[in-house]
DNA sequence: TCCTTGTATACGTTAAGGCGAATATATTCT
DNA sequence: AGAATATATTCGCCTTAACGTATACAAGGA
């Protein structure tokens, strides 16, 4: 069944959007499926807090979660909604813009013992980054 | 000076867009400067609270007031930052399409005494709904 | 000047969000 | 089973926001 003409709250989802952590967490998943230990890696904050701000995405049902071993792995989930859609795009595609968010995206690319082969990322977790030498986990 | 690639808080934004009333409100100023007393008439919620809203917006910098007598006549202010600029545009366009909101604007629309004259809303207040029979205030 | 009207702000309460720190849960390995 | 690792959740504290109510401020008219 379409949902996509039912009533939905706009409101959640741009509050779901008003934390800069969020925005930066969405920002990596453009497209690809992140670990959670990368996210960590890269944004450099607890993990306790990123684990925090997914589950907030994910009541939010901006993102979802599938688990692969001991590691759980995000990806954005579009809304059927077609103004939330429409609004989570635009956001995303403003956000990749702004430099910081590059540089969060090319810290993934760069993430772990694989290179920019993005479609490793769909495996294993890659969680250490470059500068770390030889990934442990690998 | 050219600001719009200034670093800008979306997330700051976003806090802004996150409320039902709040929306409302943007969306009946799309377009349009529209009074206070119009607003608390439309969304039929107390004058506190719609005031309150709009200084929440202003702090947010995406409306600005204009006082003519008693008056207070609040438009939106498209942010100077691009990406801002692009989602509050974006946001407008898709809550217009609710169907709540199209009835905030026909109320707009049909308020007081001059009919969907939208030249007239420039000037007076003209508060007062149809169903009220003769406006109080012209 | 006093009164009225339109609007903004202050106060008190309640709820939600964000954080660090600690702890719980899940999975794998030995 | 027990240890180690990845992730989630809980707790306590603080800040912010939303609301109703009351009050302050601003402007115009008598």
């Amino acid at each position: 069944m379409n949902r996509s003409s039912k009533t939905y709250d706009l409101a959640l989802l741009f509050a779901a959007l008003s934390d800069r952590t969020r925005l930066r967490l969405l920002n990596l998943m453009d497209r690809r499926e992140v670990c959670v230990c990368d996210f960590v890696e890269i944004l450099g904050q607890s993990q306790p807090k990123i684990s925090r701000h997914l589950a907030y995405l994910r009541r939010a049902g901006v993102v979802a979660a599938r688990r692969e071993g001991k590691w759980m792995h995000y990806r954005i989930v579009v809304p059927s909604n077609i103004g939330a859609a429409r609004i989570l795009r635009e956001t995303i595609a403003v956000v990749r813009e702004e430099k910081a968010m590059q540089m969060d995206l090319a810290r993934l690319d760069k993430a772990c013992c694989v290179s920019p082969k993005v479609s490793a990322l769909e495996g294993a977790p890659l969680p250490i980054l470059v500068d770390a030498g030889v990934c442990s986990a690998c």
